[in-house]
DNA sequence: GTTAAATTGTTCTAGACACAAACATATTAT
DNA sequence: ATAATATGTTTGTGTCTAGAACAATTTAAC
């Protein structure tokens, strides 16, 4: 017996966990700052002098990180050099909409490095969808391949996504039922793949990058042309609830008269707030968020104002629920939401006084989405980035170690 | 020049944190099962059979938890000794109601040794409430200093609280506002002290010992003779908001016909829902959730069951949001809303199968609580408990090792 | 009933890691 | 030019966890 002793020992094998926990504070930092310099971050983590030394040395090593020269900000001693997110570190984010599948390149730090728009004739299907990311990141390969280190795929779905395994249980306006798209792209791509909620990305987004920088209980509210997504940050978590539905504040009750609404439930803000309706009394048949914007702010017919104001009484009610059960820091409204807002400022801050409990209510400020077009690509990205972020020494080392794709279906 | 050397070290300073992680991570694992054995302590963890041996000798040593003979349960093996949290280390709870201010002793383990339910002839000012609780403990005093360790006083009260510094913010109907009642509770005792809303603490406390246990996301109402409380877990951690004020889903919006109600808004879930409405249909002027329910269960008059119907239609509302923006596992109903919910089981889950959404409406279960009249205790002690679970081994080493109270008022 | 198998506690050792101290370096203030 | 300040760097030390080897104690097998 015996065998000749197993020392389990393959390569590195398993880091300490509590240097995986360094490392992944200080990467997560560096992420979410794009630049730091190496006091600040032993000022941030609480670590010392000498172990951030060898833990940026190692991220370094691993092309997570680079240094550059001190940025000399007059400051009195010896200056710190600034430690940038590696942009070589990237993700892929996919957003398919109504009209076109989104594909993007996203580098460590937010910065979205590519966006393919993929125009589509009509809704795309859960497999077109796939083929069409499919394709495009086909023909990015080589690029990714010689650039760059992919963590990964991110796909922002405008529907009920459960995270754990990649399924949209259902997206009305894309007409999806129990696709699970991300083991499909999975598949087609070689690259690990997720896929979640897009407004549930766009809080994440905004809180790290946007508007919500730096804050840790947020409600993110996004109009778009077929309806109203919500997204919630809690305690600097995004809140997911069992399969990641959690945050359908679109569906909120706010009429008792209200009209039955695609979800089956009757009084939902989505029937009573609508893009559609401000596009119609703005003389538009369609557009986007700025075209409205201009029109609305050009046509000052008591009809318009009768209507914005109705709809800001029931997305006065939608955030008054909202600040009440969660006692955010901030509500940050995205497309047309943050118009109605922008055309009576004070509108939503009076409800909130008036009809929210004080306590909460005296400590939220409503502010206007900050990321625009990029918001999908850099959330979406976010989701490839987490497990990454998670453990930045995990797996490949260097640029170039990725996970060989086992077809191109395109 | 150079001074002796500074050893920084006075007795056994700081631990390294990853003990300090494990000690805690093993003692909450104790305090929420109340016994487990050596080997499923090892399993949980995933920590090292030796590593656990070590961490239970520390955590013996201080007096946290006591090891007893193995429960032989016929498994094949040498048999692994039992855990058991100490009940000796406790924390102290209390709760102000309009009628009565409770004080209890709980142990580790959620078991509450003594409860003390001291009546009022009229509603207590926070002044009397910090008094008589301070008499109580006072009394209490010679035993607590000889046999048990406290690790502090948690206060459940039925308002708005401000979780960081312990002031209630507003109490409606104590009609307290703005009262440090942490600080001065804390002063007239000794013991460190802090306050939380009333069903916030219910809701952690279902979660951990009730009917949510081993669950993740959980909602908590509560009805009331004085309204409708609630409180929510997500990811496993109650949801706090900036200031410990989230949580009041009793204001969700749920009639545009509502009246008006004491916090300002209209058509709140409490205006529509409440105890009082359903006492005097079943012939009570006051009463108890038990009367109220032998009461209700006896007379079968359309007048009730329309009454019942009507309550639960709003009520219903508020799950149907509820479930929408948490994607819950779990719905706990206490007080007459469990009474409500157990007069027509069906209806609930028939409103939250119709309006809310299909992903989440499948995946959600009503409960009726569990934990009855102990749970303000439990849960108020948990405030105490937590500090103490996230350091085991910080400060006071063994029983007896208590802050001197600075003075006795009563 | 005796032996084998399985599971767990116990002891000892080694490797990893973070911290502190001492020193070196680079900037601003005097 | 010198002092003061802040930070990077190197080296040694103490803490902590995992793993190996062994002992203990039960059930299963023959």
């Amino acid at each position: 017996m015996m065998p000749p002793r197993t020392p389990a020992s393959a390569a590195t094998s398993e880091p300490d966990p509590s240097r995986r926990n360094n490392l992944s504070l200080l990467t997560s930092l560096v992420h979410h700052h794009r630049v730091l310099s190496r006091a600040q971050l032993t000022r941030h983590t609480g670590l010392n002098r000498s172990t951030v030394g060898t833990l940026i040395g190692q991220l370094i090593s691993l092309g997570v990180v680079y240094e550059t020269a001190p940025s000399g900000e007059g400051q009195v001693g010896r200056p710190s050099p600034d430690v940038h997110s590696s942009p070589s570190i990237a993700a892929l984010a996919v957003n398919p909409e109504i009209d076109a599948v989104t594909i993007g390149l996203v580098g460590l730090g937010g910065k979205v490095h590519k966006k393919i728009r993929f125009e589509t004739e009509r809704i795309p299907s859960a497999r077109e969808a796939v083929n069409i990311a499919a394709a495009v990141i086909a023909g990015m390969r080589s690029e990714l391949d010689a650039s760059y280190r992919i963590t990964g795929i991110g796909m922002a779905v405008p529907g009920l996504v459960n995270r754990d395994d990649g399924v949209v249980r259902h997206a009305p306006h894309l007409g999806w039922r129990n696709e699970p798209v991300a083991r499909l792209l999975s598949e087609a791509t070689g690259y690990p793949c997720q896929a979640a909620n897009d407004a549930s990305l766009g809080a994440e987004a905004e809180l790290i990058f946007g508007a919500g920088a730096g804050q840790k209980n947020l409600i993110y509210l996004n109009g778009g042309p077929s309806g109203i997504g919500g997204g919630v940050i809690a305690d600097g978590q995004l809140l997911r609830g069992v399969s990641g539905y959690a945050g359908e504040l679109g569906h909120t009750f706010v009429r008792s008269e209200g009209s039955t609404c695609h979800c089956g439930a009757t009084g939902c803000l989505e029937t009573e707030v609508s893009q559609s309706r401000l596009l119609g009394l703005a003389g538009l048949s369609s557009g986007d968020t700025a075209d409205l914007e201009r029109a609305l702010g050009n046509r000052n017919s008591s009809a318009v104002n009768d209507e914005v104001a109705r709809q800001l009484t029931y997305l006065g009610i939608t955030l008054r629920n909202a600040v009440n059960i969660f006692n955010p820091e901030a509500i940050v409204l995205d497309g047309f939401l943050g118009t109605l807002h922008a055309l009576a400022p004070a509108s939503l801050d009076g409800i909130l006084h008036a009809q929210a409990m004080e306590g909460p209510a005296g400590q939220v400020k409503i502010y206007r989405a900050a990321l625009g077009s990029d918001l999908m690509m850099i959330g979406a990205a976010e989701l490839a980035f987490t497990p990454f972020l998670a453990d930045p020494a995990g797996l490949g080392t260097t640029a170039g170690t990725v996970p060989a794709p086992t077809s191109q279906t395109g």
